[in-house]
DNA sequence: CACTTGACTTGGAGTCACTCCAGCCCGGTA
DNA sequence: TACCGGGCTGGAGTGACTCCAAGTCAAGTG
């Protein structure tokens, strides 16, 4: 449909990358990108002649964002969410934020967590300490 | 063979919690305990003549340290090594330590990609922000 | 020109760490 | 007596990958 327009994206092919390319740039294994196109996180992957995968940088920057959110714990009912609104294009904008912001906040609890595991090893690790001087 | 030892568990069932309430202790739900016994995470747990658990307050501190390890992102391999550690008493108490300082060092790492996190959703956000504004 | 190499394709099986559930037993209450 | 809550076991299901077999195609080599 959008090749009906011509010239459209006719000459973009400098820009296009295969999958193996996509990965190392956005930090996902390709095995991975593939699962998520399959998901539903990855709106219209353009394919080549031969069938390949070309990946815009737009698809690489949303690739990326994808790695960073995931990386820290957004579940993937979230992500698919947050892909349609994409899909959907600026309309959506204020409730992109909103989700986003929602993941912040998740991840100052997460902090909080490694904070608090952090003086619980700290504490261990003391102890342990302790005790190997006092076997000595 | 502990129980050869006359009296020396004998009176301290007061202490001794069923797994409901070691789970509201430890942060563990119970299936997860069940697990992590099974797997071998967690050496001798006790039961009663009902053939129910009973957790002692060691069990309890336990796997409160399974629950922090577990909830920042120590594999299950790690913590089964950890407890076979555990089992073999204080001469591991070193390697214990060591096994401690290699997870906090873990948690160094996450704090970092969680910081990145933040200054990418930052953009983000802001990025959306104005466009909003562009919007209205 | 045949052959090999290597990057890519698909569909499907396997993995990790739970989580949920069916079907059971048991002690206490109305 | 009938039921209820809480525990038990073994096993199936889930989320998010990860790995693999079997195939296609393009480019490079003898």
């Amino acid at each position: 449909m959008e090749s009906l327009q011509p010239g459209r994206f006719a000459l973009k092919n400098g820009e296009a990358m295969k999958i193996s390319e996509a990965s190392t740039k956005s930090g996902l294994s390709a095995d991975t990108i593939r699962y998520y196109e399959k998901s539903g996180l990855v709106p219209a992957v353009e394919r080549g002649p031969d069938g390949l995968r070309r990946f815009s940088p737009e698809n690489i920057e949303w690739l990326t964002l994808l790695y960073w959110l995931r990386k820290t714990g957004m579940p993937m009912k979230e992500m698919q969410r947050f892909a349609a609104l994409y899909r959907d294009g600026e309309v959506t904008i204020a409730d992109r934020r909103k989700l986003l912001l929602k993941h912040s906040e998740r991840l100052r609890q997460r902090r909080m967590d490694l904070d608090r595991c952090n003086e619980v090893l700290a504490y261990k690790i003391a102890a342990y300490y302790k005790i190997e001087g006092d076997l000595s």
